[in-house]
DNA sequence: CTTGGAGTTATTTTT
DNA sequence: TAACTCCAAG
């Protein structure tokens, strides 16, 4: 497009949403109301207007994959070269904040090159530590000690500041207080900081350093946040300050709100007018992506809930076919009702328009299976991740104790991997010859002082060896090479030929090493493989072929299909079991909205369905039916009777009557 | 001491 | 179903 045609083919809101530049603003975006284009026809009219530099504009999202989606627009809108468009700051929060703790690490006295911990070590970390500390009470598992930790500091709450929570007594906060003062002095040990931190050490960079802060107010003319209902208070806390009042805009909906469990806050939208008092406010209403009857069922279905700002999308576009509802007999069935469906339409459709939404992962098993079955390509998004993966964390691992010796928790995660014999004993004699240092000096330690048996110093003299020369080896080899050395030289390629799943974990890492050697700095990889739970090449797999994608609700906020089928509207499902029984009233309406996200991501066919019996763990247990089912206007669905199968009565067990 | 097997149990969503 | 704990063999 021709960059001064930035307007073109925008109603009059959403010009004004790109134009008012003068003062923070606050887009209020429905779905599919066409927030994208708007904000990054804003950015980059900012950019060729000449009121900010290329370098002088921060967009910030809350997924790489949003990120990703919005630097390429704007490359593309405003034809910019690589090398130019590299100078944008466009990226996640997390992304930012390690961008900015690095930069000024030893402020904070962190060395620059501090490990990122993902959940997962952040769990283990807490899992040990809490044994360490005789930390037990049945109430307290780890799980949720890590989550309250977790969500302690999106609150923005720190060791000393638990008083404000609920809890259960006095010494029960002390205690929490104590933990989480110690698990915090063992990150700053190891060098380390959680996702938490990421965002909550940058608040304390500024107040330590203020004047990095100015430096950085000075130099960003434009701030720009997206998903802006989903902030919570650190987020909200960053942003603030980082933006100086009338360089501001963030789009948002209070309908689209599904991760309050992880801090996100309704209060930020209203109270955004209060602190930015000059702020506008601009509304886009007009909906230009679903159908009238996917637009009436959805809003029929998200005006249940009561604490929302309120707003009404409308179109102008035609009514289109009514939503289907289908039920199924099980999950399997359910599947194949799926499967059948894009089949009929796959002459009309590419399988790439048609998407599978699900409340949780596991979901995907039963549609992958029918799928495959019924040779459909598909590819899963959200769920287990390709960093998540066994294999792929032992790889990385090996990298970072290569990279950084401090990082326990990788040597801690390889030590035994592939078997060396050196167990949880070995393990406690080496912490303890650590005396507070890192795992990696007490194993030099033990060395020295022949502190297990001659078998085990064996084995961990090897061990040592090989991770000093890997990290010797970082100074002039590639990553790659490095890599390889590593899993070749660790025995662990060779345990990998007893594996069971070796092909696929063959492949895995096959990819990863592909991922790697793209880098040319293994900081910069690691950087990625902590934020980026599927990096590029992986996930995306850009082969050319069109796939269904399965995605979990969550994962595919953002996106639009023409045809979406939302399966498992069932009680316990959607809304989730977790959330009616701990999150009351709230998170009913927090899986209203997960519900409401799910329908207005299609846009011109909507099949939902549920099943009459699920399998939970290994029982097959009655389903009732979805209160938000009911909560959809009657005219917008058409039910559909269920196919009896042949085989009814011998492959599907029929519910079992309990007494 | 380590390891593997048996038995048990608990299952959301993601940076 | 996978992830964890517990227990006995090597």
């Amino acid at each position: 497009m021709n960059p001064l045609n930035l307007l073109d083919n925008l109603n009059e809101p959403q010009q004004q949403a790109v134009l008012a530049t003068d003062t923070a603003l606050m887009v209020l975006a429905g779905a599919g109301s066409g927030k994208t284009r708007v904000l990054t026809r804003r950015l980059a009219r900012l950019i060729h207007q000449g009121e900010a530099g290329v370098g002088e504009i921060m967009a910030v999202t809350f997924t790489n994959k949003a990120a990703l989606e919005m630097r390429t627009r704007i490359t593309e809108l405003l034809r910019m070269d690589e090398s130019v468009a590299r100078r944008m700051w466009i990226g996640t929060f997390h992304g930012m904040g390690a961008r900015f703790l690095r930069t000024h690490a030893e402020v904070l006295g962190f060395d620059p090159n501090f490990v990122i911990l993902d959940s997962g070590d952040q769990q283990r970390l807490i899992k040990r530590l809490s044994e360490q500390m005789g930390f037990v009470d049945p109430y307290w598992t780890y799980k949720r000690l890590a989550s309250s930790i977790g969500r302690w500091k999106d609150d923005g709450l720190g060791p000393e500041d638990l008083a404000t929570t609920r809890l259960r007594s006095s010494r029960e906060l002390q205690r929490l207080s104590d933990f989480y003062a110690a698990y915090q002095d063992e990150l700053r040990r190891m060098n380390a900081m959680d996702f938490g931190d990421l965002l909550s050490n940058c608040l304390k960079l500024w107040d330590r350093a203020p004047e990095l802060l100015t430096g950085y107010q000075r130099r960003f003319r434009h701030l720009l946040v997206d998903e802006y209902q989903d902030a919570n208070k650190v987020q909200y806390d960053w942003m603030r300050r980082l933006a100086v009042d009338g360089a501001l805009c963030v789009v948002g909906d209070d309908d689209q709100l599904i991760y309050s469990w992880r801090g996100a806050r309704l209060d930020n939208i209203l109270k955004f007018e209060e602190d930015f008092p000059n702020a506008r406010v601009i509304r886009l209403e007009q909906n230009y992506r679903s159908s009238g009857n996917i637009l009436r069922a959805s809003g029929g279905l998200i005006d249940h809930n009561i604490g929302r700002k309120g707003k009404t999308l409308w179109t102008s576009g035609q009514e289109g076919a009514l939503l289907e509802l289908y039920v199924a007999e099980d999950g399997e069935d359910e599947a194949r009702y799926v499967t059948r469906e894009i089949m009929r339409l796959v002459p009309g459709q590419s399988f790439h328009d048609m998407a599978v939404l699900v409340r949780t992962s596991s979901q995907t098993r039963l549609f992958e299976q029918a799928f495959h079955e019924f040779g459909i390509p598909y590819r899963v998004s959200g769920g287990l991740r390709f960093m998540d993966r066994a294999e792929i964390k032992d790889a990385v691992s090996y990298l970072r104790l290569a990279h950084s010796m401090r990082d326990d928790l990788a040597f801690d995660r390889i030590i035994n991997v592939p078997s060396r014999k050196l167990g949880p004993k070995a393990l406690e004699e080496i912490q303890r010859a650590a005396a507070g240092g890192s795992l990696m000096d007490g194993a030099r330690r033990v060395l020295e002082t022949r502190g297990l048996g001659p078998a085990a110093l064996g084995q961990l003299q090897k061990f040592v060896d090989l991770v000093d020369r890997a990290h010797a080896l970082l100074e002039v080899a590639h990553p790659v090479e490095v890599l390889d050395r590593l899993l070749e030289e660790s025995g662990y390629m060779e345990a990998l030929e007893l594996e069971e799943r070796r092909a696929d974990m063959r492949e895995n890492l096959r990819e990863l090493r592909v991922f790697l050697s793209q880098v040319d700095d293994l900081g910069a990889f690691l950087e990625r493989a902590a934020l980026e739970a599927d990096p590029p090449g992986t996930e995306q797999r850009e082969d050319g072929v069109s796939r269904v994608v399965i995605s979990t609700l969550h994962a595919a906020k953002g996106l639009e299909f023409p045809v979406v089928f939302l399966v498992g509207l069932e009680e316990g499902l959607l809304p989730h079991k977790m959330a009616v029984d701990e999150g009351g009233q709230a998170a009913v309406e927090e899986e209203r909205r997960l519900t409401y996200v799910g329908m207005t991501r299609a846009r011109e066919r909507l099949f939902l369905s549920h099943a009459r019996v699920r399998r939970m763990f290994q029982r097959l247990e009655p389903v009732i039916v979805s209160r938000f089912l009911k909560e959809i206007p009657t005219g917008t669905i058409r039910k559909r009777e269920t196919v009896i199968t042949a085989r009814r009565g011998v492959g599907i067990p029929r519910p079992r009557r309990r007494f």
